[in-house]
DNA sequence: CATTGAACAATACATTTGTACCCCCTGCCA
DNA sequence: TGGCAGGGGGTACAAATGTATTGTTCAATG
């Protein structure tokens, strides 16, 4: 990946990084706060936790509060799974050849979102969305359903039916799941009758 | 899961360990013996201590004693990334709730293909594969056309022209390349001006 | 000069976490 | 019948760990 999206880091924070990134890809796991202090030479836990915070700010990191050893890594030091996009390809008309990387699809951040689930697509609502019937659907958590786009393609759970994948619309006290083929008619339901379990995040067929 | 050379387990002890595999495949880290507690329906530590030390024993796990979320998995299945599979989602028709784990969608063996690359799709010319404009589509380098199955999904260099990702045919001395979508025609060449570069591993959509 | 932010020290505190006991029950086997 | 191992419940405790607070120092900045 070329540059990183992350702000700079000063050098102490820098150091940290460098070495947390060097003892997570060694021991699997994450040190604890003491033990970057004593890597980093420090006798008091403070300044690490200073450097953890600014890292965490700057979107280098993340982790669990509160939990022990939940450290994660974001950039593109960690192990990222990264495959080179060559270029665009056509459809319709011809595009230029390509030769040299463009740019680099990194599926790591996507992995590593806490909580990511799959659903494998059954039938055939979605296909104006163009996610078609075996296709593999990467979903995230979703916690608040009042904050969802609407519109947004999620996997809901009616009550006392089962789960479905739909447009998700809300008028009002109901909640309306569309599909995406004009074969399907809208649902209508009050909205305490739908729990919305996941947010569509990626669409994967696995040819 | 995959056969390991370590001693057979009882089925608390696979359950455990499965569970185990699932949680750190996807949160990265290790989980606490009071999360694993919960996880397995118990209210107590003691049997998950319990189970913990006999998968130690045959050696399917280890950690280091004393500190918090250190244990590692010794299986092979310790490396993959691993986002489990919920259950069949609908369309149309409502499917059956899920609540336990049926599969598990393993993008490591794709990942690590080696030579894999990707394209960004451009244009419509493939609607009707359910590929739209600006999905990423994951390739594998193809060497001997020859033994390409007859309408695989391809990108292809046309002497001249450009790359284009198409239906790829074969016929006799010359090379159909059949667009997804009636608005396009295909394309027939002689088959020394088609260089195919890819065939279509995945699709890709990030939303 | 004063202000600000990063870095560091020292200490204290609450929570998380591993671990060690105690007990019970069940199935298996000599 | 008794012994034994695995599985489970309940509880307690000490260590590990994250977090907060109060200072000090230093460099950069206006």
């Amino acid at each position: 990946m070329a540059a990183n999206p992350q702000e700079s880091l000063t050098s102490a924070q820098q150091e940290l990084y460098d070495w947390l990134a060097d003892y997570i890809g060694t021991h699997r796991h994450s040190p604890s706060i003491r033990q970057m202090m004593q890597a980093m030479g420090l006798r008091s836990p403070a300044p690490v936790q200073s450097r953890l915070r600014h890292l965490q700010q700057k979107g280098w990191i993340t982790w669990q509060e509160g939990q022990a050893r939940t450290l994660q890594l974001l950039g593109d030091v960690a192990a990222s799974v990264g495959i080179p996009v060559l270029g665009a390809v056509a459809a319709g008309g011809l595009v230029d050849t390509f030769d040299d990387v463009q740019d680099h699809l990194d599926l790591a951040p996507v992995l590593e979102t806490r909580g990511l689930f799959a659903l494998t697509v059954n039938g055939d609502s979605m296909v104006d969305a163009h996610i078609a019937d075996g296709d593999v659907v990467l979903m995230e958590p979703v916690t608040d359903p009042q904050r969802l786009r609407d519109g947004t393609v999620v996997s809901a759970l009616v009550a006392g039916s089962g789960t479905t994948l739909k447009h998700f619309h809300r008028q009002g006290p109901t909640v309306v799941l569309e599909a995406a083929n004009p074969s399907y008619s809208p649902i209508e339901l009050p909205a305490d009758q739908v729990q919305v379990q996941g947010k569509l995040v990626a669409v994967w067929r696995q040819v």
